[in-house]
DNA sequence: TTTATATTGTTATTTATTTAACAATTAATT
DNA sequence: AATTAATTGTTAAATAAATAACAATATAAA
């Protein structure tokens, strides 16, 4: 079953939303109302839903808890995957505190910096490597992810790095665009770009 | 001139890249050389390149110089525009670290939140404000720009406050989606959603 | 000078994504 | 029991974005 990206980003966001609405007490809900959580369409909610092959019952909309599960099982692994971070800069620390215990099935599980003040302890109750044990921990902590915070001209070697050590994912956070094989699914996020695109926008109006 | 989104999103990236360039001493560069440092086409680059209106030339390639200052036009105000960051939280530091210095025409001026203990000092050289300051600091200062840091249960107030404060622009890093008037522009990211796409793929593979 | 090559600018095609349209049908109302 | 309203699922149409195709031409090579 093929799916597009924007259907997995809005997948995503669907769940958390209906975590919510059932922490609330809600067992069913309508297209509508999920599109309006959203602020999109209902149809797209529906097509969405269809695509993953669900069935909500007529007039009276989708079970809650059948469609959270249905989308963790799309997006995660039984087992669940774990994630380290590079780079235990401001934007690691950020992303460590924001990301951890979020969700139950992407667990970070390390951080790895070069700088040997910052190594050899925990922050936030997650372990500080040096670089260099990347390989070694990779392999028995069963990392699967990698998250890129290290500052663009270290960006590439910190992929490679990652890459070798047999990562299948990464994220990254730095301005540098990365090139990497085929087999390795990157994802790339660069703030000054969002911001930019606001101020463009902006001015425009 | 209608610009696409997307295209908008490479502007920004194809300027930092030059910058860089322009620094080693690059006068002029080939379509195929940006495209290489962005891991795109070249048929892109020229693509967007013709929307911007700008002409190279034949055999010689772009004037890099001439091209950062058309981007700069087209993104940048001339007097450039003011922003500020609603949380001091990891995120809120994160960025404020990260984005000041970067782009000469979109200045961090001020931060806001409502920990009293927080408040009524500097950041990393920018001023913190409680957040019941925040219209009038947006008139003071001229501040066009905001960006929200602050946790899901508070982003919606935050982004009302904003709106009402008179900003045209957000950028929302809380992963609540938001609703606004049609004469502000949103932005939205979220890096769960981010993470969970990659897990999603790294699964697939 | 002529020919070949590299490179731009632009139109046409393809692919991806969103939106619209609407049939089917369940539940509520008369 | 018949009628109306609400809601899903799905196909069709529209829009947006990326890619391919190629003409034009400047420079380099023969």
């Amino acid at each position: 079953m093929h799916l597009p990206d924007k259907t997995i980003e809005r997948l995503s966001q669907y769940r958390r939303n209906l975590l919510i609405s059932l922490s609330k007490g809600k067992t069913h809900i309508f297209s509508h109302e999920i599109a309006e959580l959203l602020h999109i369409t209902p149809v797209q909610v529906r097509r969405d839903i269809m695509l993953i092959g669900y069935n909500g019952t007529l007039r009276k909309g989708y079970d809650v808890k059948a469609l959270i599960d249905l989308i963790g099982n799309i997006i995660d692994t039984e087992e669940g995957q774990n994630v380290c971070v590079m780079g235990l800069g401001n934007l690691g620390k950020a992303i460590i505190k924001y990301l951890c215990g979020k969700r139950p099935k992407l667990k970070i599980v390390a951080c790895f910096d070069t700088n040997k003040e910052k190594t050899g302890r925990l922050y936030a109750d997650i372990p500080v490597f040096d670089a260099e044990e990347l390989t070694e921990k990779v392999k028995t902590m069963n990392i699967a992810i990698g998250i890129i915070t290290v500052p663009f001209e270290r960006a590439s070697e910190t992929a490679n790095r990652l890459v070798n050590a047999g990562i299948t994912g990464i994220l990254n956070f730095s301005s540098k665009p990365l090139n990497l094989p085929g087999h390795v699914y990157l994802e790339e996020y660069d703030m000054i770009t969002s911001l930019e695109k606001v101020a463009y926008h902006t001015k425009e109006k």
